[in-house]
DNA sequence: TTGCGTCGTAAATCATAGAG
DNA sequence: GCTCTATGATTTACGACGCA
């Protein structure tokens, strides 16, 4: 059922956009529990200090890379939401 | 309350897929840009605007087209050729 | 030179609008 | 109405680049 082939056409113009780092890690979705944890340290700063990431990784079970990107990607996401709720009609 | 509060969040997932109109002006785009299709910040406006849609959701549209085309090139085949004739013809005038 | 910051994205996954 | 699948949005994980 899974057949990834794709002949790149020479006339396709596509040819050059495909990145795709082999080595990258897949994702992997993190349990609620995960989350919720993640969602509380945040809320109490946003921004982690090194103790604070050890502890947090090593009671969430993740690595303290992942504990890092995860506030980087929070961060973002809040800015993204910042920036549509103000530019945005608001509703309720 | 917490519900209630939940409910309004999750309600961002609630989503109406774009007028046929704006999902013309974004492939329009995308098949005459296939070689480098990343428009820019600005051209990302321009085309928000065009498609009376915010910005973000024209980044999720060309990462959501970017990622199927690339996954499935065949299915698209069609779709583009459609598009590569209605470039061509707005070309020619 | 280490190391954490943002920005933009890939890819997988989620949630459901809509087509049969 | 009830599956499915197409589609828009969100979630992990990095690369590229900045600053201290």
């Amino acid at each position: 059922k899974e057949e990834k082939q794709q002949q790149l056409d020479p006339n396709n113009p596509a040819a050059n956009w495909i990145h795709a780092r082999s080595t990258r890690k897949k994702r992997c979705p993190y349990t609620k529990y995960q989350t919720l944890e993640l969602e509380k340290e945040f809320l109490f700063n946003m921004y982690l200090t090194r103790d604070r990431r050890y502890e947090v990784a090593r009671i969430l079970s993740l690595t303290e890379r992942q504990v890092k990107i995860w506030f980087q990607n929070r961060r973002m996401k809040m800015k993204k939401m910042n920036r549509e709720r103000s530019g945005g009609r608001e509703q309720l | 309350v917490m519900i209630l509060r939940s409910r309004f969040l999750d309600a961002r997932r609630k989503r109406r897929n774009f007028s046929k109109q704006a999902t013309e002006i974004l492939n329009e785009y995308f098949y005459s840009h296939l070689s480098n299709p990343y428009p820019s910040e600005e051209a990302k406006e321009e085309l928000a605007k065009k498609c009376s849609i915010t910005v973000s959701q024209v980044s999720n549209w060309f990462g959501n087209k970017r990622i199927r085309y690339k996954k499935n090139i065949g299915k698209f085949q069609e779709e583009a050729n459609l598009y590569a004739a209605k470039t061509a013809v707005n070309a020619a005038q």
